[in-house]
DNA sequence: CAATCAACCTGGGTGC
DNA sequence: TGCACCCAGGTTGATT
């Protein structure tokens, strides 16, 4: 479910929250979300440390804990991330909680795919974080680096978009999206786009994530942001999702195809072949 | 190297 | 109403 412009609101918002405050305690009613440590040291190892800081790192959270540990979470499909200071009865579905000194943080997981890693330093040895390539909206992100990968790979380019190791952060709703607003086809060969296509490429991944931004997130299905609110993305999307229907910019029907195992939405007309 | 498929899960939607 | 089947913002690992 969230790709980066969800897990970037949800960083936004929770660093404003729970900032500076403390971590009394972790209850674990799922011991499978936790991927390190055992879930068994899990709690008596998060137990006093204070949240310094939070982040993101393509698709993943990171929140900095006094002592020099790193508490790395990832939501995949359906996981969600709420903080609340009423404590109500948990929603179906919550498999992690955590009790700070003012409420409590949820993660909350319909699929049970979303998981959690507690370690030293600044999670550099999750191995999963060591491979994401750049972050799309920083510097890193260079139209050279980009025009370069697409050069060396005869890969469909919407398979290149999803590789979180390429560039990080981009899934299956914003890969869409990029491709329409560079008017390229899902199923092209990455190394036969045009240097002209791939600046366009490059410039519309940075557009509609930050619009998916500005918006607090895509909300489908599942996804809600860290006050268990939906955005409002979906209402923005041009061709994700909206099989049949005219495309905003030249009326023809968007189709649907299964590229790569994912359902790809194109304008047949904005993104020929 | 690239593509496909199964796994991991639950629940919503569809068609018979 | 029931049931079988397909689908879903992700990722990994086996296979071809």
């Amino acid at each position: 479910m969230p790709e980066l412009p969800e897990v970037e609101t949800i960083k936004e918002q929770l660093a404003a929250k729970i900032t500076g405050l403390t971590i009394t305690g972790a209850t674990i009613y799922l011991e499978k979300v936790i991927a390190v440590p055992a879930p068994a040291r899990f709690g008596e190892t998060i137990r006093g440390r204070t949240i310094l800081g939070v982040n993101r790192r393509g698709k993943f959270l990171l929140f900095d804990l006094s002592g020099g540990y790193c508490l790395v979470v990832h939501l995949r499909m359906s996981g969600q991330l709420v903080y609340e200071t009423e404590a109500g009865p948990l929603p179906r579905h919550t498999h992690l909680v955590f009790h700070l000194d003012r409420g409590r943080l949820r993660l909350t997981d319909l699929r049970q795919f979303g998981r959690v890693w507690l370690v030293p330093a600044a999670g550099a040895e999750v191995k999963e974080l060591r491979k994401l390539g750049p972050e799309p909206l920083s510097s890193a992100f260079t139209e050279e680096y980009f025009l370069a990968r697409l050069q060396k790979s005869r890969r469909r380019i919407k398979a290149l978009l999803l590789d979180q190791e390429v560039v990080a952060g981009i899934g299956n709703i914003y890969a869409d999206e990029a491709l329409h607003a560079a008017g390229v086809h899902p199923a092209r060969r990455a190394s036969d786009l045009s240097v002209r296509e791939g600046k366009a490429l490059h410039h519309a991944i940075q557009e509609v994530l930050r619009e998916g931004i500005a918006h607090r997130g895509t909300s489908i299905r599942d996804y809600v942001d860290a006050g268990g609110e939906e955005g409002s993305h979906q209402h923005f999307l041009k061709v994700h999702n909206r099989a049949g229907r005219p495309c905003p910019e030249c009326g023809t029907r968007i189709e649907k195809v299964k590229l790569g195992g994912r359902g790809t939405y194109f304008c047949p007309r904005c993104q020929p072949l």
